[in-house]
DNA sequence: GGGCCTACG
DNA sequence: CGTA
DNA sequence: GCCC
């Protein structure tokens, strides 16, 4: 169950990483010594000359000369078409709309761009006209569809590198077999049909790791794997950002993250700063740190932050739920040092009952009491789970959480689907707290469900749950959430009785799979 | 030298 | 200010 | 701290 087959082609250390530098050291570069390889060997390619000026046009002739099989001059006898043409009206004079569906039609900066980076891609980015969206990324070269059957068979990736693919944290096929097979005593009704556009496809789409440029600007395009070639690098630089973030240094922080992001996406061992100096968001501070680690194995900035009582205690404040850096430097500032310093500050009762928890919880949930002094009232609710919120979720148990959470909410409307985003989609093998994103084809059903859903875990509480913190937010108008902590149930297998954090998101149907992608950066 | 993601409580 |  |  844990994995099908591996979704993502990212590189590890191992196997992969020669041939990945020997072919395309800095994709960007040289398309002109690439002449023994031609990009898109077998695509034939016809180009509407309308709206295209003169030199642009021999750009294209020239482009398509070096990159794919050919040219035609007849339509009917291309796979790809590019046309700066966008209006189907105006289309349909060049090329008749049933020729059209059967190829993929796509702007020229496709074929500029595939020079450019040396390599084939996906045909999405530059779909030239929308009503044909679908069949040109059926039609694409560039193997965008499933099954893929490009040349990614010569680069084994280990099993291990994947702790589990994105894939079985969708599964909702797993997820409506088991709730329509599952006797539910509180649902007589079969649960609805599913639309196919709201379930994972399985077996899952590939991703092709070498189509992602490590230069990018941005983040969404720079797949990494769980713990890179660089990674001693990267936690040393981290550890700079959180100092700089904990100071209140936010755009100094900012600018480590964004380096140290690109630096995880680079593929390969760093072993000189001209290797990297190229790369967006390394200047010239953070390419001198480089430098050092390269030089010595360490960063002394790094060090000495990391080793300093004042980064310490800041990093423990800030650890708990709702202290942050301004609060952490405000206890720090008093003389607090410890997390004993902070329950005694806080007026935490060492073997205060939980239950006192929970009536504090309720009361600031659905009580009356004034706003004023929340923030403490939180902050000593958050020290009394610090302790659980600190371990770390395994894999199998998130799922479990999952299946508690989509059976409650199954329900309460029959038909929901869910996806489990976050860290555990992003492959961790723990995580530490569980994001699930849900909808319902019904756009109706999705609005207050997640209201009505945490109400009902709040409910069934008794013992088992804990519903908290009921705040409920719309986002575009469309988006719902509630953060809350939860416990399973005792008669589940999986049973702790640890508190998790766990985020309900609920999406309409029409943005669930935006939601489920851009949930996590 | 100005701007850095954003929305909400 | 803190969290997502 | 880096980018434009």
């Amino acid at each position: 169950m844990p994995f099908k087959r591996p979704a993502i082609s990212h590189e590890t250390s191992s196997g992969c990483s020669s041939r990945h530098s020997s072919t395309s050291e800095v994709p960007s570069k040289r398309p002109k010594t690439n002449i023994s390889a031609k990009i898109y060997p077998h695509v034939k390619l016809y180009i509407v000359q309308a709206k295209l000026d003169g030199p642009t046009i021999a750009e294209l002739f020239s482009l398509a000369e070096r990159t794919c099989a050919g040219l035609v001059s007849d339509v009917e006898d291309a796979d790809v078409v590019l046309t700066s043409v966008t209006m189907r009206r105006r289309f349909e004079r060049h090329v008749p709309w049933d020729v059209a569906k059967t190829k993929a039609i796509v702007t020229p900066s496709w074929l500029r761009d595939s020079a450019e980076e040396g390599k084939p891609l996906p045909c999405e980015p530059y779909v030239a006209l929308q009503d044909l969206r679908d069949e040109t990324l059926a039609n694409c070269p560039a193997c965008d569809k499933y099954p893929c059957d490009c040349e990614d068979t010569d680069c084994e990736y280990p099993a291990q590198a994947y702790p589990s693919p994105p894939t079985s944290s969708t599964s909702p096929t797993e997820r409506i077999s088991s709730s329509s097979d599952t006797p539910n005593p509180d649902d007589d009704t079969p649960a609805p049909d599913i639309p196919a556009y709201l379930l994972a496809p399985s077996p899952p789409l590939p991703t092709d790791f070498m189509r992602l440029s490590h230069t990018s600007r941005y983040a969404c395009q720079r797949a990494h794997p769980l713990t890179c070639p660089n990674q001693k690098l990267a936690l040393e630089l981290d550890i700079i950002k959180k100092g700089r973030a904990l100071e209140g240094e936010d755009r100094s922080a900012l600018s480590y993250s964004r380096a140290i992001s690109v630096i995880k996406s680079y593929p390969h061992l760093i072993t000189s700063r001209r290797q990297v100096e190229k790369l967006p968001y390394l200047g010239t501070k953070i390419l001198g740190l480089v430098e050092e680690f390269l030089d010595t194995g360490r960063i002394a900035e790094a060090r000495g932050i990391a080793s300093s009582e004042r980064f310490e205690a800041l990093t423990i404040f800030s650890s708990v739920y709702g202290i942050g850096p301004s609060t952490a430097r405000r206890l720090f500032a008093l003389g607090l040092r410890t997390l004993e310093d902070l329950e005694v500050y806080y007026g935490v009762e060492k073997d205060e009952p939980e239950s006192q928890l929970v009536e504090l919880e309720h009361k600031e949930n659905f009580g009356s009491d004034a706003k004023v002094g929340l923030g403490e009232t939180w902050v000593k609710i958050a020290l009394g789970l610090r302790e659980d919120l600190a371990i770390k979720i395994p894999r199998d148990e998130v799922e479990e959480m999952n299946q508690v959470v989509m059976r409650e909410l199954n329900a309460l409307e029959p038909g929901c689907t869910s996806t489990i985003v976050g860290g555990y989609r992003r492959g961790k093998p723990e995580s530490n707290d569980v994001d699930i994103v849900f909808t319902h084809p019904d756009t109706q059903k999705v609005k207050g469900l997640c209201k009505r859903l945490v109400n009902r875990l709040y409910e069934r509480d008794l013992s088992n749950f804990h519903g908290h913190n009921p705040l409920r937010t719309t986002h575009w108008d469309s988006l719902e959430k509630a953060l809350t902590v939860f416990i399973l149930p005792q008669s589940s297998p999986f049973y702790t009785g640890r508190r998790r954090r766990l985020d309900l998101i609920f999406a309409q149907p029409e943005v669930y799979w935006c939601a489920v992608i851009g949930w996590w950066v």
